[in-house]
DNA sequence: GTTGTCGGTGTACAGATGTTCACTGAAAGG
DNA sequence: CCTTTCAGTGAACATCTGTACACCGACAAC
């Protein structure tokens, strides 16, 4: 049913293969709507398998959902992680955090868009697992941030106060990325986004946690 | 077939209740899940009339979905008018703008719900017009803000910059307000709010615009 | 009091939906 | 080589979907 060039594949090749399939042809399909308006059976013509053959993968959309909620904080983590290395390697964290937020949006703005819709849109387990991930992604940060100049007088709690304030930004500004097509647009939103947090940015230096 | 007490209505009235009636239906059918995935007959077979009866009054979900975007957006402008309220009432702009901000995410859980679902997994329109509408709210609290102490020497375009701040930060909040329902959970979020807005007043009073 | 307007009804239809079941054929394993 | 495993098939089902159509009956207008 799919094509492939030449080289024999084992059967497990093949059934990966098609499971890719199955989650590319979702997220190309939920691009705009929801996982919840979406069917089994347009997957599958998407897919290019019969209808009953989605059974071999997953038990039913949202399944299939939660398994794309897992392979979209994959590309979020790895936002995370250039953040992290552009926080050292720029002097201005903030720049670099946004050229890499920018350039990871770009290149999955299909898992960007996905987790973006769904938090507020899935299926209740869906929606609860993305706010899991983006609790995790909040601690992972607060952590980071204990790290950097000038917070060594803070709260754990003030720590993830602001955190969870930079994730809220960071989850606003991908929403707004994604659902644009116009580059000047965009450039727009980055402006804005980044005088946003060098205001932000005043009021962190100053900061002092109470008792 | 809807059943009123007594008194005789007039036909207007009658077709009026029943809009209302389906408006109602729907920003409940939809509370989890999207308008995407709403079909027209499980609207009607809420409202109690049959699935043609639908056509008297939308000629779609979608142009449907366009007049809860009107109904849910007044909500919003009755929170924007009491924030601006309690902002010359109250000493503390931050604790006034939140509990305006509670008090009406309560009183119309459906309406701030429905925004923060459609603002995203709605139909095409639907998406556009809330954008357009969450767009006047940033301009209308940037004229507010501009009379506000201490702005006097920023630039229209900073201005706008911090008013899309707020509204980022204040959706996000509405957003996870009406996604809990424990109580306790519900403070956790106020709280953090509270401090988020706090950090950031003092970055806005230092801030001085740039040429 | 006759006539027209118009919410709402009921039937009907073609198509989409999730899920079942028995099946095929090729790779995997003995 | 023979058997098992299993991803994918195809037909069948009951149910739900949007929409077209002719119809009704109470209110409105004259």
């Amino acid at each position: 049913m799919i094509e492939t060039g030449a080289e024999p594949e084992s059967r497990a090749e093949r059934k990966l293969r098609t499971r890719r399939a199955i989650l590319d042809a979702t997220l190309e399909l939920c691009a705009d709507s929801s996982l919840t308006a979406l069917s089994l059976r347009q997957v599958a013509k998407q897919v290019g398998i019969v209808p009953t053959a989605f059974y071999r993968h997953f038990d039913s959309i949202e399944s299939l959902g939660l398994a794309l909620v897992e392979e979209s904080f994959d590309s979020l983590r790895d936002l995370f992680r250039d953040v992290r290395r552009n926080a050292r390697a720029d002097n201005d964290v903030v720049d670099g955090s946004i050229d890499a937020l920018v350039d990871h949006v770009h290149r999955r703005r299909d898992h960007f868009g996905f987790i973006a819709r769904e938090r507020v849109a899935g299926p209740r387990s869906v929606r609860e697992a993305i706010r899991r991930e983006i609790e995790l992604c909040e601690r992972e940060l607060a952590t980071d941030l204990a790290l950097m100049t000038g917070t060594d007088t803070w709260t754990a709690k003030d720590l993830h106060v602001l955190s969870s304030l930079f994730v809220t930004v960071l989850v606003a500004t991908a929403e707004q990325i994604v659902s644009t097509a116009r580059p000047e647009q965009e450039e727009q939103i980055v402006a804005t986004v980044r005088t946003q947090l060098r205001m932000l940015l005043i009021g962190v230096y100053q900061w002092r946690s109470e008792a």
